[in-house]
DNA sequence: CGTATCCTTGATTCGCTTCAACATTAGTGG
DNA sequence: CCACTAATGTTGAAGCGAATCAAGGATACG
């Protein structure tokens, strides 16, 4: 009966503790000490749960909090009236997602779960409150969302000037060097997206996406099984990405 | 004599009161009181002249500040080894720069002058000093950091799913539109920047610049005389940016 | 006033998209 | 648990849009 009880409010929320939680030195707290890191354990209080597909926020929502991930994946998406979509983003654990909702108090921007996955909410106002006290926190932030800016940027980099092997070969680089700051696998992991959400990512038709790995896969560079992934040869990978670069 | 003297403090450093700033209304100081404004007056007390083609800072470069464009127009870099650059942003007055450095301590880009120009410089260390004072400043700041990443997505979806007149179309209107909000002609304007840099931005090369600049005006949508631009049919670009969403 | 920079325009090439058919996997209900 | 169906992924052939190559022209700057 405990059991059941329990079950109810994990659909919906459940305690949460930065200072317990194995992603810290990943995620907003790092560099807190252990008086800053209660403060936050009181902040960030609620859970919440996302079966895959289920939408986080949408477009239009009013912003209140910023997410991080504690378990699973997302991706972010633009969407147009005609239902065609740019994914601007995945996240995986510790990373932070609803930045884009600050400026104009209102989401931008889709989330959606790419497998079940689990969130803990940061209540916005709270935060810029507590960040008001707590200067390692405040600066923390702030370069959490730098951070994405200089994503952001890299993004526009890949999508502005390199061709189709080389986005793939950088997107599958990044996955891996994240992965691996994750304790997992740096040359073997489960892609949680579809072809089209890596096409739409990356700017190109899941066509290209798909023939871009069966010829990585020729050349011995990774075997890929759909979505299961091998990098075979991390150098020649990053030897196309850079093969723009050299001369 | 006052007047050299004068001078000599021009070129490096000038008192700077964002309390007679007419960029108030558009820049960090948004919805600040007279108080708060004059305590931003103390921070925010140095500005810089830059000469056109001058760099406001390197990829590199420690992080120890932001700007505010007072005058003038800059644009941000991505430069790689081999000197082909990617232009992350065209900034104009009252936009902030060099926010990507927060993340790292480091400039990940370089900021260069478009034409002779000055910026407002704002000590990081004490603007987030202010911040924890000053909660409508921090409120703002944060704004404008998640303006910076609303704008690098719609740039993603421009870059990742638009066609090149499109993304031209996309180009000249969102100018237009940030003319208008500084209080100039939406309709005429002269670009700061050259058909290279534009084409950088869009992810184009300079020739197909050219060209959608020449088709745009055998349309009639607009007339152009090298940099200096002339709308005729704002409706008309709006046509062409939402086509590829129209059915 | 001369020279370097920037811009325009044309012809050709190339890479990605589009269209199409089929294979495989995952998900669902009987 | 299996059968069926929808979703996802692969591969080939043809078409198209932007890049590349190339030459000439306009403009701005020292």
């Amino acid at each position: 009966m405990a059991s059941t009880a329990r079950l109810t409010v994990l659909s919906e929320g459940l305690k949460t503790a930065c200072s317990q939680c194995n992603l810290q030195e990943l995620c907003l707290p790092i560099g807190l000490s252990n008086n800053d890191l209660a403060q936050l354990d009181e902040l960030v209080s609620v859970r919440k749960r996302l079966k895959r597909h289920q939408h986080l926020y949408r477009t239009g929502d009013p912003f209140e909090a910023i997410y991080a991930v504690r378990a699973g994946s997302f991706k972010t998406s633009i969407v147009q009236e005609d239902g065609r979509e740019q994914v601007t983003g995945f996240q995986m654990t510790s990373e932070i997602l609803g930045l884009d909702g600050i400026s104009a108090e209102t989401h931008t921007c889709d989330a959606e779960a790419l497998e079940d996955s689990e969130v803990c909410v940061i209540p916005f106002a709270k935060l810029e409150e507590l960040s008001r006290q707590v200067e390692p926190l405040q600066h923390q932030f702030h370069k959490v969302m730098s951070r994405e800016i200089v994503r952001d940027h890299s993004v526009m980099m890949l999508l502005g000037s390199m061709r189709a092997e080389e986005r793939l070969a950088a997107f599958l680089l990044n996955l891996s060097q994240r992965f691996t700051a994750r304790g997992f696998s740096h040359t073997e992991f489960h892609l949680r997206m579809t072809r089209e959400e890596i096409g739409s990512y990356l700017g190109l038709k899941l066509e290209t996406v798909s023939r871009a790995f069966s010829r990585f896969q020729e050349r011995g560079l990774i075997s890929v099984q759909q979505k299961h992934i091998h990098i075979l040869d991390i150098d020649g990978l990053h030897a196309i990405v850079s093969q723009h670069t050299a001369l």
